[in-house]
DNA sequence: AGCTTAGATTAACAGTTGTTCATATATACT
DNA sequence: AGTATATATGAACAACTGTTAATCTAAGCT
């Protein structure tokens, strides 16, 4: 009698399912994807699917909690951020990294292209976005840089104001990167884009 | 014997579906609009729509160049940029406002949020963004940038990097403008950001 | 062995989709 | 006045949509 989670039973069809329309709402959109689609993607007929999920809307709510599921900024209470900020640029650095690794996971880049597609048309995608990915981060980094500041590393300055100047273009490289993958175009280069986009902005900060 | 655009005969139907259209792709995407719907909010059968667009996806075309014929960069040759360039944060200044002002028009809006929702979907519209928007805007900026270092205006670096940095929080300041706007949520403070990147940046490069 | 149950199938449903066609109307040109 | 042209309509089409119901299958438990 022990909770299954949905995911234990027969040879983990749910998952499939979630896998495969991920993978055709990130090609095709939501609407674009028909049930029988999916279905057929997992090698089952249309109507087994309604054995494990109510309809297809659930289908989409569930890859739709599961975006945002893999934090992009580590939580950390902010006495652990702020020791971590006292190594300047290094913090910069990993913070940056970690989206760069993000960004070239293939799972992570599905759902980073579903979520492109289907964010407009969906309010609690965009509530998500705003707490789980804007917000989250601006604080993170803001509070980081703030430590930065009293600890005379870099200079004086509103600390969400950098933060966003810090992270608009690691997004702005994120989503060109989507871009460029949708096309199947080479994307090598922009991996040293996230190295510049560090360099100049630590030397636009630091005190000299 | 004139020629007409396909936009002077009866009463300007072709122009209403367009529009009309517009509306409704930006609201429920491609996919998500019928044919039926743009018919009803024109105020015609779906049948009428054929004598003005071989088909629905003619509609689509239409839209999708009409998104990058305003420039978001007023393309001039690059002796002007260079000149203008000589004024500093005044260039800067002038292009980020040219960018927050088709964030608060009501017409750029939608088309962006077009833009947004099918980019991922189209490869002509990716490579329209890839040319009209990122690239023609970062030849500009880079530009103007690499004059100013010249003139010894700003620091000495990379002026693509440079550039990336300046358009890309621009960029996403737009992108968080339009998910305000499809909540209906205020956008009121949105506008004084851009003159924070803009204040924020010139600290950034500006010879002290 | 018998019972329960998860999960698959086949078939069908009612509604919607984009598109076509034959037809009507009204305007503009000769 | 008569003809051509542009634009509207109503009806129909085949294909596809999400969803449901009845039925079968195979594994797990007692």
């Amino acid at each position: 009698m022990s909770e299954n989670m949905g995911f234990v039973k027969g040879q983990g069809t749910k998952r499939k399912i979630v896998d495969a329309s991920m993978e055709l709402f990130a090609q095709h959109g939501y609407k674009g994807t028909s049930v029988r689609a999916i279905a057929s993607s997992v090698g089952i007929k249309q109507s087994a699917l309604y054995n494990h999920f109510a309809n297809k809307e659930a289908i989409f709510m569930q890859i739709a909690t599961e975006i945002f599921s893999t934090p992009f900024a580590t939580k950390s209470d902010s006495a652990l951020v702020e020791e971590q900020a006292k190594r300047g640029k290094a913090f910069l650095s990993k913070f940056a990294n970690e989206i760069r690794l993000l960004a070239f996971d293939k799972r992570s880049e599905k759902l980073f292209r579903f979520m492109m597609i289907e964010i407009m048309q969906h309010a609690q995608l965009r509530e998500q976005f705003r707490a789980r990915f804007h917000d989250d981060n601006i604080e993170y980094l803001s509070t980081g840089l703030f430590a930065m500041m009293r600890a005379n590393l870099i200079r004086s300055c509103d600390p969400m104001v950098m933060a966003e100047a810090f992270l608009a273009p690691l997004f702005y490289l994120r989503f060109n990167i989507s871009l460029q993958k949708a096309d199947e175009k080479p994307t090598a280069n922009y991996s040293k884009q996230f190295e510049k986009h560090l360099d100049f902005f630590w030397d636009s900060i630091k005190r000299n």
